[in-house]
DNA sequence: GCGACAG
DNA sequence: ATCTTGTCGC
């Protein structure tokens, strides 16, 4: 499965129509035992990517196991349709894993988009998967500025309606931008990527998949699916 | 028309 | 996203 070749009309097109089947009424009582992180790292110029999914237990965030898969795209990064570029590989990671997560974290924005349709709620879409998007800057919304300290948060707007949050996941240190991407509510959502938090201005599953994504790019770590043998604490 | 613009 | 050294602040 892949996406390339696809013009930005049409992909426009794709995301409107999965768009109607976006679902955030998973029960609130929804049980959360793993997490996991997703992330994607490439060489400059190259149609390579790699992809990472670390699994984690929750809410110790102890790192349990992680899926490391290459891919091939065409796509190029445009604002608004990086989920075009980066869900196929990731999704080939996903297939790896043996057993999925209960929720499932994304780099970049869920319906913290245009059109409600970041890259976290089109993987949800596409896999019924629980998912979160947690960007590392802006992509959509209105918003007041959090207060300087940890766990601080202000809702983000489209017009008068609440979609997502800024927060402040570290003293001092540039706010994150929090949104449901597939099956949990506005507040669920808060409430786990504040407890996936650690010492760290990135929540721990996405720091995880991104030390190790970067491993495996240079060649430290090898595709396939490794279990952790003497799971580390993080916090 | 102008500015903004995930990774 | 990646590259890349020093530097400022808590």
């Amino acid at each position: 499965m892949d996406y390339n070749g696809l013009s930005i009309s049409e992909a426009t097109q794709i995301q409107n129509e999965l768009r109607q089947h976006l679902r955030f009424d998973y029960p609130e009582n929804f049980p959360v035992h793993t997490i996991a992180g997703a992330d994607i790292s490439y060489n400059r110029n190259s149609e390579i990517l790699y992809a990472a999914i670390v699994l984690l237990d929750y809410p110790y965030m102890t790192l349990k196991a992680y899926a490391l898969v290459t891919g091939h795209t065409t796509f190029p990064y445009v604002p608004g349709y990086l989920a075009f570029r980066e869900v196929p590989t990731l999704l080939k990671a996903w297939d790896l894993l043996p057993e999925k997560p209960d929720v499932l974290i994304l780099d970049g924005q869920g319906i913290l988009h245009p059109r409600q349709m970041g890259i976290a709620s089109h993987f949800g879409v596409l896999t019924q998967q629980a998912t979160i998007g947690c960007g590392k800057s802006s992509l959509f919304g209105k918003f007041n500025e959090p207060q300087l300290s940890k766990g601080s948060s202000e809702f983000i707007y489209n017009g008068m309606e609440p979609i997502g949050y800024i927060l402040r996941t570290k003293d001092r240190v540039k706010p994150v931008y929090i949104s449901p991407g597939y099956g949990l509510s506005l507040i669920k959502t808060l409430q786990i990527m504040k407890q996936a938090t650690g010492a760290y201005r990135i929540p721990e599953p996405t720091r995880i998949a991104h030390e190790i994504v970067n491993d495996f790019r240079i060649g430290k770590l090898k595709a396939g699916y490794h279990i952790i043998q003497n799971p580390l604490t993080l916090f």
